[in-house]
DNA sequence: TAGATTGTTAATCGATTAACAATC
DNA sequence: TAGATTGTTAATCGATTAACAATC
């Protein structure tokens, strides 16, 4: 039996899955093959089929598929997004604001609980409903409150800083949009969102366009 | 002697080596071993090396290491970043304002000339001196200006369509930020930044903190 | 000279793709 | 039954890591 294990590139693919098989709910659709999921997004249906293997609970029926509402349930669950974060934002400039509209991000299990900024016109204020406090109060809070996931859209002049105090609030996850490479422990997860590195990518493409690069992140 | 090819994931790792390189020289530091570079970010340094070996035009020495001048100047060229593109931006709500206010990319060669949106109270203003217009202009501006790159920051719902319109336009390459697979024509390059993404991998490790889930993107 | 640092070649690891057997 | 579709095993490709020779 193969071992149900997928790859990070696969992780990445799933939430791509997910937008298209609930399209396909939508319009009412019960039953996928694998190679319907694989067109839409131009890539192989092997690999379709090798990263739902590692995720789906019930197997695919021959000639016929697998079950949409199955296959939704199954990557949700598996991307955890059945389990609820309590998170807070660091910054509420454009990005940051720009995150808490995002409405998607609740629907996935992430609850933004407050949201901190240096800024005397915000403080005291509440952005969609969630209380804006000073950055004094950020260690206390992520303690009180036991807040797992720190979202830092601060500049990254004090990204640093703000991770630090993060940590010893005691979250247990990053989600980095500052173009810095943060030091943590090695217990904390840091996920980076990096538009330097992904303008990177399309600048070395323009500037040599001999490279082969594909369309992929 | 090797072959001088830099991997996609090597690509992404340049913006950090270039970041730390640019500490150095502000810092009156004139060379740089690989290995200092690889302690910053937490990387083996024979990686480090086979990068610059990829990159740099001018070998290290042994015993001293890498000019960091020279080697800015060729991560910066490497990248692009002496290679002026046009832009355009469609979609000037919080995420599009907020890569209008990053400096970053004016300086790596990215001119944003003309910014598009279908709000009448954002139409015929201008957002950090661009002139915003209408969502009807789009294709015909794009080519009078020979615009080169397309940014995609709307709603996920008309990305495609935007898409559509960029590439009638002649632009060589979409930067999307919508959650979207974006259908174009094989010569196009799509580099996407998608926090659904970046969020499932954080979500998925919450979920299963037994797997090891490295912190790189 | 000895040692720090470089660059290259070979080995390993991870992910994708190809070939094929199993099943309804 | 034949054929569509599944899942698995093997082969290939790409990236990282290890071992080592070269140089100032």
């Amino acid at each position: 039996m193969q071992e149900r294990v997928l790859s990070i590139q696969g992780i990445k693919r799933l939430p791509y899955y997910l937008k298209f098989l609930k399209e396909l709910k939508v319009n009412g659709v019960a039953y996928v093959p694998a190679s319907a999921i694989a067109d839409s997004l131009n890539i192989y249906e092997v690999q379709v089929r090798k990263d739902l293997a590692a995720i789906s609970r019930q197997p695919g029926k021959p000639r016929v598929g697998f079950t949409v509402n199955a296959l939704i349930e199954d990557i949700e669950h598996f991307l955890g997004y059945d389990n609820p974060n309590s998170a807070v934002l660091v910054g509420a400039g454009h990005l940051g604001q720009a995150l808490m509209n995002y409405s998607e991000l609740e629907n996935h299990g992430l609850n933004i609980a407050a949201v901190f900024d240096v800024s005397p016109d915000l403080i005291g204020k509440s952005i969609r409903g969630v209380q804006v406090y000073a950055l004094e109060e950020l260690v206390n809070i992520c303690r009180e409150r036991n807040i797992e996931v720190g979202i830092i859209t601060t500049p990254v002049g004090c990204a640093q800083e703000v991770c630090d105090k993060l940590v010893e609030g005691g979250v247990k996850a990053i989600w980095n949009f500052a173009h810095i490479y943060l030091h943590v422990p090695s217990r904390i997860l840091v996920q980076n969102e990096d538009m330097a590195v992904s303008y990177a990518l399309l600048s070395n493409h323009l500037a040599n366009p001999m490279q082969e690069i594909l369309t992929e992140e």
